[in-house]
DNA sequence: GTAATTGCAAAGGATTTGCAACAGT
DNA sequence: ACTGTTGCAAATCCTTTGCAATTAC
């Protein structure tokens, strides 16, 4: 099957190793790659897109191994998933960046950027206090049109309401 | 076809006939039966929830006529659509509740409560001015467990990043 | 050796779309 | 009458799953 032909590079591969060493899961070259791409990015990929790279490098995985490898490495706490609305979910890993951070997507080029405040994680304590609820986690996305976008003269459509008269 | 056996409650009704009109769609049977569920509940509810109300009160429509409904719903600003990464959208209708709220969501039973924090939308503004956005709208959820299922004895498990020692 | 993974193809679920019959204007 | 809708089924998209062959331990 296929050999190890392309250098792994990712300085975090071996917390993947230990963490399905620890699970009694057998450490696979397919496991070893898909990590690698995914560690080796620091944008937010879809599967496609894993899949793109890796053949890319000479690599051919089929998209059940990346669809299920995936769901180990979010489950180990290495790689977070999110939705951003495009019908598919998206993939980066948690390390050299804030680890709880928001999102800026832009709506017409499905630009992310990345971004952090800190009083957000005051808000969700205090919401999930107020309602009773332990709080697990939150999501937070900003969308609008990012700066390239708007100099190429995407602009923005009005909604129905306003049409209506009932103000926004 | 579908004869208006059921009466038609909702006081927000005219508001989609005119904007039907305004755009010079037709105000059919089933457009209005479709919207008089969707605008008779306060719930955040699924196609397949509107289709089975729809069958309660006697109308058959098909889902497709449900799905092409709420496109139009929502284009004009009637109803917004929310995913809660249950794998398919819900809708909700903007009327008698504050219009740009957020969501709190058990991850067990997958109730959603509604809250309001004013500082959101400066945060939306704010962040988007920083990264030279025009700013659209925003999605804040905070996923945690609720009051009732903390009650029936639902726990939290742990995530991996603790197995391997790296904190949260 | 045994148990788990891999890859393919088929299944799955939510949503969309093509098209003939039909209703709104 | 003409245009747009409806409903059904088929198609689509992302994702999951079944199973025989293969690999890790």
């Amino acid at each position: 099957m296929a050999t190890m032909e392309h250098e792994v590079t990712s300085p975090y591969l071996h917390l993947f190793r230990r963490y399905l060493r620890q699970q009694g899961l057998p450490v696979t070259s397919q496991r070893d790659m898909v990590a690698d791409v995914v560690f080796g990015s620091a944008a937010h990929l879809s599967v496609e897109e894993i899949e793109a790279e890796l053949k890319k490098r000479g690599e051919r995985i089929g998209k059940a191994t990346i669809y299920r490898t995936m769901e180990i490495l979010v489950r180990a706490g290495l790689v977070e998933d999110h939705d951003f609305g495009d019908g598919f979910k998206r993939y980066e890993h948690v390390f050299g960046h804030q680890p709880l951070h928001e999102h800026l997507v832009c709506t017409h080029c499905r630009k992310v950027v990345e971004f952090k405040r800190r009083e957000i994680s005051r808000i969700q304590h205090e919401v999930a206090r107020e309602h009773g609820f332990i709080p697990q986690r939150h999501r937070l996305e900003i969308y609008g049109l990012c700066p390239e976008c708007q100099a190429s003269g995407v602009t923005l459509s009005r909604n129905g309401l306003a049409c209506l008269g009932l103000g926004s």
